[in-house]
Formats: structure tokens, sequence, C-alpha cells
DNA sequence: ATATATTTGTTATGTTATAACATAAATGCC
DNA sequence: GGCATTTATGTTATAACATAACAAATATAT
């Protein structure tokens, strides 16, 4: 299923990102592409996110382009470094049984699931109180 | 360390909700108390949170008493049911190790985490296509 | 009692997301 | 090709969620 222009342009502007765009940031990249409006952008997302290309994270209010294959088969956890930004992807069969066996035992049936873990990453850790290179974002 | 008299308030009318409740419903509940403005709600919200006696659910945007105790010794995930909006907090061993393990095999330092499971509770799956008798929530 | 902290009330504003509706473009079908 | 149907777009307006800033009041501690 190919991707209109305005799509194509939201995910190019997502991938070209070091870390989560919020809608609002995407729509001032994208003012040049002919975009005025937040309804746009919003409009595209919801796509990109519904084919899993692009995911929202809750905790941020943002979005970033997928860059794990992986996602589409699983679960997917985010770890989001408070200092830098930058997002991993996570996919893991252990944590996947894990929450199933968890919800299983409450007769739970899940939908939708949203893990978000913040902290710090590696590089981030390895540069010890060293001056932050890249826009920090929530806790 | 004891709450205030609008910590109280806002606590005692999340306590005798069935579902989480946004900032402004709270407002709207609380306006009788004179509470005037949407800061004193988000203030005492944050008290409430910080001492563990509330949960800010990240995909609701909403509001609820904390009404497991284990939640302050581990990590809680949140069984939020799309149909009647009713939450189950949930603190498993090995959901916490489950994820330890994997932010330490990236070397990722773990703050705080999120685990929302959006999905549908055993009562209102029992109550197979009956009409819904509670508020719906969002997806 | 008086200096210090914290909490409160109030006004204003910032940030994120959706509604509603008219137009345009793509798609499927005969 | 023509025509109907669906899908995407542009535009304006507004809804929903959250914080800033500051003065006044209340609690706390010595």
């Amino acid at each position: 299923m190919p991707l209109t222009a305005n799509q194509q342009r939201v995910l190019e502007v997502l991938r070209s990102a070091e870390a989560p765009l919020g809608a609002y940031a995407l729509l001032e990249r994208l003012s040049s592409d002919g975009f005025s409006a937040p309804t746009q952008v919003y409009r595209a997302l919801d796509v990109l996110i519904r084919h899993g290309l692009a995911h929202r994270l809750e905790t941020l209010n943002a979005y970033v382009a997928c860059r794990l294959e992986a996602c589409r088969h699983g679960l997917t956890a985010f770890a989001i470094c408070d200092d830098c930004g930058r997002i991993d992807e996570l996919v893991d069969n252990a944590l996947s049984s894990c929450l199933g066996n968890l919800v299983e035992r409450r007769d739970f049936s899940p939908g939708s699931t949203t893990i978000e873990i913040h902290g710090t990453c590696s590089e981030c850790a390895g540069a010890l109180s060293e001056p932050t290179r890249h826009p920090k974002v929530k806790p």
C-alpha cells in the first residue's frame, strides 16, 4: 500500500530526526512543503502509525519513525533516554509472555499495550557529567 | 505527612470514582469546594502522585486513586478496560525482572516505567454484546 | 513573634489534538 | 472514457490538557 505525498514527507522528517518530534514540531519542519495546519500532520501520522511505520510515544506526546522490523510481529517496548532523547525499540518474547500470563490470570483480554521506559542510555551514561549535546526531554 | 484540605478533597473524589478522571472532570466535581482553576487540581495531583496515593494514566490523560499497597514497592502495570473504564493495578515480580533484564542487556539505566494495557476486563467480556453500562474510554 | 516554607487563589497563556465542512484527487467499474 | 464512490486534502475553528507567573494567605519552626 503506497503512501501519499504528505504521508511520505512526514515519514521522511521523522526518519531524519534523532529524537521524537511532536506534531507541531513536524508541522514547522513541513511548512515549506505546504503544510499549514496540525490536522494535516495528525492525519498523516494516523496512517503511518496504523501501517506500523511510526510510533507514538505516550509519555512524550511525540512521534518516531519505526526502525525495527520486529515491531510488526510483536509487542514493542520503548527505552527513552531522558538525556539525549533517543529511542530504542525493544521486542522481547520473554516480556510478551510475561505480560500475557499476567493478564490471563485476571481474565483480561488485551488489545494494545504501551510500555515506555525512561532513563539514561549507555552513551549518555558513559559521558559522565559531560555537558549534554542533545535536547533534553521530559522525565 | 498529612494532606492539605485540597489534596484530601481531590483524593476523595478520585477514590469515589469508578474510572479514571481527567483534571478538568475533577475540577468540575470540585467547583463546589471552591476550586476555580485547573492549576489547583494539578497541584494537588502532583503531591498525591509523588506520595504514591494516585496514578496518572498516560494513555488516557487521566488520574486514579491508588488502590494497591504493592505499588509502593514495585513497578505497576495498569490493565485498562476500554468498555467500562475500570483500572486494575498489577504488580508482578516476573514482569519487573523481565524488564530489568531487557534494559540491562542494552546498558540502559531505567528511571520510571509506564505500562498500560488496554483491552476488555472479565466482567465486560462476560456481558457478551450486552449494552455497555459505563462510560467508554479511548482505545 | 517573627522569619521561612509551603500552599492557595487568580489570571493568563502554552501545548496537544479534534471537529466540521468544502474541495480535489485517486480508484473501481461498466 | 465517463461516472460513482471512496480517500485524501486544505481550511477554519475549537476542544482538551497543562503550565507560568505572581500576589496573598496559611502553616512551621526556632
